[in-house]
DNA sequence: CACATTTGAAAGGCAAATGGAG
DNA sequence: CTCCATTTGCCTTTCAAATGTG
């Protein structure tokens, strides 16, 4: 959306938790206000990831604005105990559709159908959600990500170096199969400009290095800014 | 609340989650609307820990009666859907304070000063929160829930026995300090009824034995189901 | 559809709040 | 108020559901 630096989200994510904490907000409510005040909500879980600069930076630069909106309503609001009361909007401005949780019994059941057959046609995925009970979109998403995951499972079959070997530098085996930088970058995946002094002092969580792509996804920028 | 037995806890929080998943709401949802329709509100993880039987037997059998009659209600509604547009009802339903956070900062400022006086008198402490800018009780109650904290930390000075020596059998060492239990049971704090019928096929999750006691503190109801 | 990415429900860690006894 | 046991929730993390792009 705009054009923002890493030190500028860095700031700006530490001057938003500390002012959401002092106004006696939480990272839910925070959430949910953006849902009632511009039609787009969030979880908790995002609140926790842009304030933890867990996002990616793309991701980061898009909710920055939408923040940055709440915290200036809810710092001049004489009474910030109006956005309490804030009524769930789920009439219509809900854009994305609710996640839905798959019991564990549903879930096997699909398993079991996956392994029989990893890619059903539309009448067979027909067939199973109205066996399961399930919406047909439901079911048909599931086999495309179900699919994705057993990809991902399939390649790392080098279960070895666990913090033996290497401990930091990514080398070239694995390309981490991130594409996401603005400017192309060679190493890694920001904008990242040398540090005007010394290691940003930076709270970073206990991120378990050396197991860095669980998934072979987005470490998130506290990831590049170990030094 | 009432006199209920393990199984009924274990059956009805089965239910409970199948038929929650069911008509689709999440354990936020339901927390939420304990709030609104009995004003007694709970978070999603409360919920959580009823639907996997990981809160005291006394707390679940507290609990369950509400349950139910939420249960009760959102089955019944013809439209569920109404459940949903509840609005949060913050005004003063709400009986338990609102858990205060505290950032990094004056978390380490409180520390020091435990570091030089960990029992501070009643003008201390309003020194102190003067000084930091927060609430008297929440101050005072720091202090008490540190001093607790510290207590902990002090007995356990045998810190090796790391999944070597036993894994399961609770010897006398460390009294486990439970003592909950409505009806008085030697080894376990349960109303352990023999199973009729082999160990109940209750999902447990990947329940990580061998660190039972975390904090010295209720293992939950699964804990006990092991056999 | 495949693949990359965004996003959230549920579960786990730690500790804030509450309640009873002294 | 304190201590101590207990209840309960904020924040975090995991796994995967939903979305976006080609």
């Amino acid at each position: 959306q705009e054009n923002l630096s890493t030190e500028e989200l860095e700031q700006f994510a530490k001057e938003l938790k500390h002012k959401r904490i002092t106004l006696g907000f939480t990272q839910a409510d925070v959430g949910l206000a953006l849902g009632n005040l511009y039609g787009k909500m969030f979880s908790q879980t995002t609140i926790c990831r842009f304030e933890a600069l867990q996002l990616s930076f793309k991701n980061m630069c898009k909710l920055k604005p939408l923040l940055q909106r709440w915290l200036n309503e809810a710092e001049t609001s004489d009474n910030p105990q109006d956005m309490y009361k804030i009524e769930r909007v789920f009439v219509d401005t809900r854009k994305r559709k609710r996640r839905t949780s798959l019991e564990g019994t549903v879930r096997s059941a699909l398993e079991s159908y996956f392994i029989k057959c990893p890619k059903p046609n539309t009448i067979d995925i027909t067939h199973i959600s109205d066996d399961l009970g399930l919406e047909r979109d439901v079911v048909r998403v599931w086999f495309c990500n179900r699919r994705q995951k057993g990809k991902r499972l399939a390649l790392p079959l080098d279960e070895e170096c666990d913090g033996q070997y290497y401990e930091q530098s990514p080398p070239p085996p694995h390309p981490p199969a991130m594409g996401m930088m603005p400017s192309s970058m060679p190493g890694q995946g920001y904008p990242v400009h040398p540090y005007p002094g010394g290691p940003p002092t930076l709270y970073m969580p206990q991120l378990h290095r050396s197991d860095a792509f669980k998934q072979g996804l987005h470490p998130g920028l506290v990831g590049h800014l170990t030094g």
